[in-house]
RNA sequence: GGACCGCUAGCUCAAUGGUAGAGCAUCCGACUCUUAAUCGGACGGUUGAAGGUUCGAGUCCUUCGCGGUCCA
């Protein structure tokens, strides 16, 4: 710490002693029966200052200093509380001591509690005309810049509440952030969906692909993972015959960091018995348009527009317009790995690649980017599909669709695999591709195999990013600038 | 992992290779309707770190750290 910084912070500890020496405790007792800033500029919208003057109307408020302009013996100061800003007007003569005291060592920052009454400035400005002012609690640090607010973004990111204290930007996306899982919650309770926990902490981290974090339980002696899904909890209760189920939770994937991605995000699940992708599909529209309307209070987000039905288009058409390459004409691997070769396109998994996952790949370098307004994308192949249901008139397919939007996927979707001899081979696949070197390859889990020979119903399953759609809705170009305390680096 | 950009006072930002500055904040003083209050004065720096080139480095070079952007 710099010799300027201490400087300023003995000012306030100077301070703070005077206030204790008088014997006024400078982190004070609960304020009760203050009015929000902004109740007062509401309610008092239409009221002159004549009116004010001839029939005075008391109040109490409290906030944080953020302005302080003493004036000789008067002075004005504006606090800041959750809601917003209100002026306080005082002279020094009209206080009694301990107000008067508390004035005098008053800092930026300082949380104060303001007793009197209304008036309004000449210039017209609704403010507190006070007689008693009381210290709540006294800052030793000074607050950045009044007027620049932090700009640093790493500064930012980890001070959140000094961002959150300057920047009413960040307070509107977290505020927002908190409407659009309300609205989600809102929507499925609605619908019937029961909202659980499930746990965090796993022997077998499933569900996606990716890897996971490794940690132990020193009581059981047992290495366990944190969670990477919480796809395959939440089928088994659909197994238990919890036929709408959902949870919204934070799940954890051991993976680098940038603007898309940290290591630990929220996601929506949620599971729908005898329901298929289609209704799912449905499903998605109305919890995102929910979303966008509690977000924005309209179907419209900057350029994008949610009102529906969104474009749904097939994997392999999206890959045709981009590369020319008709994926529905090609039968085998060998032909899949010509058309790639003959168009002059990177093949990706190059030599052992199968007609799914080029086609995959295709999509992915080729056609995501240029996803922009809200896209389903059906028609996934059934390499990269390992717990999605087989489309019955292409084995090659499964029944699913992921959402794009602004060239991202914010949603993933499909009828549940519930034969449970196909998941064995599909987890069986997995385990080959793990072996051939794939550390992202899904791990057979005989738990959940169980779990599927008791029967699951046809299932439709939902995953949202809660991450990606604040980041849609609100405009947030980073994940970071959604997640109040994202991961970084010792500083 | 790669390329590029950034890191200077508490905050926001300046400074052709030639004395490290401004605004805000802080401190002292003046001021009873100010609101980016005003006026007078003062304090405040290991220029992210370590090396190097140079008579002289915030500036040029190397390595490293942290952040950002774009790729993978």
């Amino acid at each position: 710490m710099s010799t300027r910084l201490e400087h300023l912070r003995s000012a306030r500890e100077q301070k703070l002693t005077a206030l204790r020496q008088a014997g006024i405790d400078p982190f004070g007792a609960p304020y009760p029966d203050r009015t929000p800033a902004a109740d007062l500029h509401t309610a008092h919208a239409n009221t002159s200052g004549e009116a004010l003057d001839d029939a005075p109307v008391g109040v109490r408020v409290a906030g944080r200093i953020i302005s302080l302009r003493p004036q000789g013996k008067a002075g004005f100061a504006h606090i800041q509380d959750g809601t917003g800003r209100i002026q306080l007007y005082l002279r020094l003569p009209e206080l009694d001591p301990a107000s008067a005291l508390t004035w005098e060592n008053l800092d930026l920052g300082d949380h104060v509690g303001a007793e009197g009454h209304l008036m309004r400035t000449r210039t017209g400005e609704l403010t507190v005309r006070t007689t008693h002012l009381t210290m709540l609690a006294k800052a030793l640090r000074p607050l950045p810049d009044k007027h620049a607010g932090l700009q640093d973004r790493e500064e930012r990111y980890r001070s959140r509440h000094l961002d959150l204290l300057t920047n009413s930007e960040s307070r509107a996306v977290f505020a927002a952030r908190s409407r659009i899982i309300a609205a989600i919650r809102r929507t499925l309770d609605g619908e019937g969906f029961l909202e659980v926990d499930t746990p965090i902490l796993v022997p077998l981290a499933g569900g996606a692909a990716a890897r996971p974090f490794l940690t132990h339980h020193n009581a059981l002696d047992r290495d366990l993972s944190l969670r990477i899904a919480t796809e395959l909890h939440l089928k088994r209760l659909v197994v238990g015959g919890i036929e709408r189920v959902y949870e919204i939770g934070r799940i954890f994937r051991n993976e680098g960091l940038s603007t898309r991605h940290n290591p630990e995000f929220t996601t929506l699940e949620a599971y729908q018995a005898y329901a298929g992708y289609r209704e799912i599909m449905d499903l998605t529209e109305r919890l995102i348009q929910a979303a966008a309307l509690a977000t924005n209070g309209t179907l419209q987000a900057g350029e994008l527009d949610f009102s529906g039905p969104w474009r749904r288009i097939t994997m392999a058409e999206a890959v045709r317009q981009q590369t020319g390459i008709d994926f529905t004409t090609l039968t085998t691997d060998e032909e899949a790995r010509a058309a790639v070769a003959d168009a002059g396109l990177s093949a990706g998994a190059a030599t052992g690649a199968t007609w799914g996952a080029l086609l995959a790949h295709l999509f992915e370098t080729h056609c995501e980017a240029a996803l922009i307004q809200p896209t389903f994308v059906i028609g996934h192949p059934v390499e990269t599909s390992p717990l999605a249901r087989r489309d019955p008139h292409d084995p090659r397919l499964t029944e699913r669709f992921e959402l794009y939007v602004l060239g991202r996927e914010l949603a993933n979707a499909f009828s549940e695999l519930n034969d449970p001899i196909d998941q064995r081979a599909r987890f069986e696949a997995q385990l080959a591709e793990r072996a051939a070197g794939n550390s992202e390859a899904h791990p057979l889990d005989e738990d959940f195999l169980a779990a599927l020979e008791v029967g699951l119903p046809p299932t439709g399953g939902l995953g949202i990013g809660i991450d990606r759609l604040v980041m849609a809705l609100t405009g947030a170009p980073a994940i970071r600038d959604v997640i109040l305390f994202p991961v970084l680096r010792e500083s």
